[in-house]
DNA sequence: AATGTGAGAGACAGGTCTGTATCATGTCAA
DNA sequence: TTGACATGATACAGACCTGTCTCTCACATT
């Protein structure tokens, strides 16, 4: 078994290898500061990394920009499964505390958008390897709260489904443009008035 | 009277100074390509203009996104003057061929999402002149919208008005990163639901 | 001790970007 | 005709970007 590790290199339990700090301070930077904005040259700097240990580990910049976005996507799920897991076997208060969640997320200072939506207004109309990840995030997205609004008893749960990832996805825009200020603090009322309106007579 | 035309030069109704032409060619690159992804060369070459003609009518090109979105900015109101003007004296139809106006858009071939919001996450957490831009024109969709809340006679105008902002943007990036497929659609049904929440006992 | 491997350091190539400087041209008016 | 003015064409400077190449070192396993 110890070839595989050679293969695929696993998470280890030891000190963080290279591709591990390119990729966390990558997905800090490109969130923070924007994909194009941010160069190899400060990644590597930032990562105290030689420039080849990024580009053995990934063999260009649209590939660690895929793994950054797949590394957020995962980062996503867990806080998601996190917040629904507190409210078990009630699918409705689980739809409500994710738009709590979410809220809370939007408004708190780093915030900075949503990184799917931010990266695809950054390459528009691209066919980067990113793109996949994007597209594929906000359709499970999707997916989740359609099951979510057929389980709360949703007369059309795709249209709720729809009308949900309309204001969350609001609200990753307005958080990061206009801050606390802006209009993202109406999520979880919004979210409730039509979870409200799609469910009862 | 002569020697202000030399101080202002106003619109003429000659050939299309060659300012106008290169705003028109930068207004259109920007949006659809992204203003970080398109060059000065890259405009001047589509405009049919030499390289000093830009920088004589424009500082930088941050000025130059300044005013393309300026430029954009102008031409919302007028879409959203014309719409409402459909409706007149009827609050509620207003909003609602807002809504519809706005779906409509999003869902066309071109989109590409909102120019103000593409922007501001280009250039994430920036003073650049456009930044002033920005959130002067989502301050006033607020009010805007919170005057016609106001009209249509929601208990909350200021928290309708937030909610309305967050499906129309939340419609804006959708429509861009996920097209006819996404759940941009969903807009006017979910903004007709907040509204009659909001007004309706 | 020997060997293999992951990784740092730094130079370099080729391209693109913004912004400047210089010179030529065309047009209109006095 | 002469002069003012807007504009075109082109070369260039300096910075930055992605990606490649080479040399070196530290360490772990055998």
């Amino acid at each position: 078994m110890s070839g595989a590790r050679k293969l695929v290199p696993e998470p280890s339990i030891d000190k963080p290898t290279a591709r591990d700090r390119i990729l966390n301070v990558a997905s800090d930077l490109f969130y923070h500061q924007g994909v194009r904005a941010v160069g190899i040259d400060t990644i590597i700097a930032a990562a105290g990394v030689a420039k080849m240990s990024l580009y053995r580990a990934f063999p260009s910049k649209d590939d660690l920009v895929a793994a950054y976005l797949e590394k957020r996507n995962l980062e996503f799920w867990e806080r998601w499964d996190r917040t629904i897991a507190d409210y078990p076997g009630d699918p409705r208060a689980q739809l409500e505390g994710l738009l709590d969640a979410i809220t809370q997320r939007t408004l708190s200072e780093a915030y900075r958008g949503c990184p799917f939506l931010n990266t695809a207004t950054e390459f528009p109309g691209s066919t980067l390897p990113a793109d996949t990840v994007i597209r594929a995030h906000k359709r499970v997205v999707n997916e989740r709260l359609r099951a979510m609004a057929t389980a709360v008893g949703a007369r059309d749960p795709q249209m709720l489904a729809d009308q949900l990832q309309l204001v969350i996805d609001g609200a990753y825009s307005a958080g990061q443009a206009l801050g606390v200020e802006g209009p993202a603090k109406a999520l979880a009322s919004a979210g409730r008035a039509l979870i409200a309106a799609a469910v009862d007579a």
